[in-house]
DNA sequence: AAGTGGTCTAGACCACTAA
DNA sequence: TAGTGGTCTAGACCACTTA
């Protein structure tokens, strides 16, 4: 297994496949492969990791279901352009009033580096003197605000954010954070509330004073349970409907 | 393969691991084993239909990731409960006067046998001759009704709840599913709406006509995916938060 | 110690794609 | 026709649970 850490320094304790899927997404982050680039066949990657198949094909199991990688028979492996049903992208869970899933646009405007508020730092576990990062960002749909994010992230894990260019942010933040922070959301907690809306509401989203304004804060964690993305979300009630699939 | 097609027919065009899966759901569906039991090792099901382990490994991976099945390392894989008789507990946090969540109980003020409406037949699936159960229910938390319920159900499956007295329905109805009627929920979706408080909210809801309603239309479903209920649920949207985790 | 699921191997043959 | 991923086998050994 020494062909292992080919990027990283794996973990020896974590199975092979888990330490091929995490050396892979290196491999696709660093740019070896391109997006809608075929990818090495199973073959060789089992000769070059000397593994066999049977473990490769473990490791890239994990990596289509992260939506990472499209498996296409006779071809090969390919890698994804994110889109918006990939199961990244699960935790969105606004509709449209028709029903149908919407996929907003994003603009961030504002970063700030600073020390959060106590309910914040508590929330996501964060020492009394360490910093996060604050995002406020719009989303918007043909070229419309329609929801107002607020995104608070612990600076440890999130270093490579505090420097990004503002346009550089993409629409979506969960396939920035795995890429560049390697970050990746296991599960989230929602809580929902309903809202009068504010003069800010009013301001940045259009929707009347006072009018019923859904509010979403979510708390989002890692394959450990530890918490490391506070997340609070507005928008008009008329707007959008939330739907969730129970088990 | 014959030992396939325990209560179904197969398609032997699928492969050997998509037709033991249906197969597998086929039998939970049926009862043969038990919520929180577990089924049949992976050796004993190997043997039982003429596959490999990797095959029936792969198998039950599906009905994992469909949430049907959970594993334990050396205790065996369980047919999963949902603990859906805590659900509106889970999911709906009241604010009381003190902060503390509370358990509403619940009073049926109506029910009926009829043929539903176009909509509620498309949901559940049912025939156009068939008949369903119609059960009109409040909520209350102190003796104060916070939540209207408009309940569906297709008669042939929930024959015993046509005749039981209105007062021997209990706050939670889906342990009197199980008891009752065997049928065991094991999804559900639910779809949230913010709408305008109508007249029949204030006189049953007491909230002020025009202020913000929360509705949460549900549809819960049985191992095997097919629905079998149809829930509506109204409460002022000040009167409660929703909550749900997102795996 | 016995039995369970978890990982992994070293192949095989099939279905599909592209040259 | 050659090469890809898709399915499947018949084992092996390991980690964990229970008795």
């Amino acid at each position: 297994m020494n062909a292992l850490s080919v990027t990283t320094r794996p973990d020896d304790r974590l199975p092979r496949y888990q330490q091929l899927r995490d050396d892979l997404v290196s491999r696709i982050a660093a740019g070896e492969w391109a997006p809608e680039e075929a990818i090495a066949t199973e073959a060789e990657l089992g000769q070059f990791y000397n593994v066999s198949t049977g473990t490769v094909r473990k490791a890239i199991d994990l990596l289509v279901v992260d939506g990472v990688l499209t498996r296409s028979q006779g071809k090969g492996t390919f890698v994804r352009r994110p889109r918006f049903d990939s199961s990244l992208f699960r935790f969105f869970r606004f509709k449209s009033r028709t029903g149908e899933p919407v996929r907003p646009t994003a603009r961030v405007l504002k970063r700030e580096v600073v020390k959060p508020g106590e309910e914040i730092r508590a929330k996501l576990g964060m020492k009394a003197s360490e910093k996060a990062i604050h995002l406020s960002r719009v989303r918007l749909i043909e070229g419309q605000a329609v929801l107002s994010e607020e995104i608070w992230l612990p600076r440890a894990r999130f270093e490579p954010l505090a420097s990004l260019a503002l346009e550089d942010f993409e629409d979506l933040l969960y396939p920035l954070y795995e890429r560049l922070c390697r970050q990746i959301v296991a599960s989230a907690t929602e809580i929902l509330n309903v809202e009068q809306a504010t003069a800010d509401d009013e301001a940045l989203l259009g929707v009347p004073l006072g009018s019923p304004v859904i509010l979403v804060h979510r708390v989002a964690s890692d394959f450990a349970g530890t918490p490391f993305e506070w997340r609070s979300t507005r928008g008009g009630a008329a707007t959008f409907q939330y739907e969730v699939e129970i088990r």
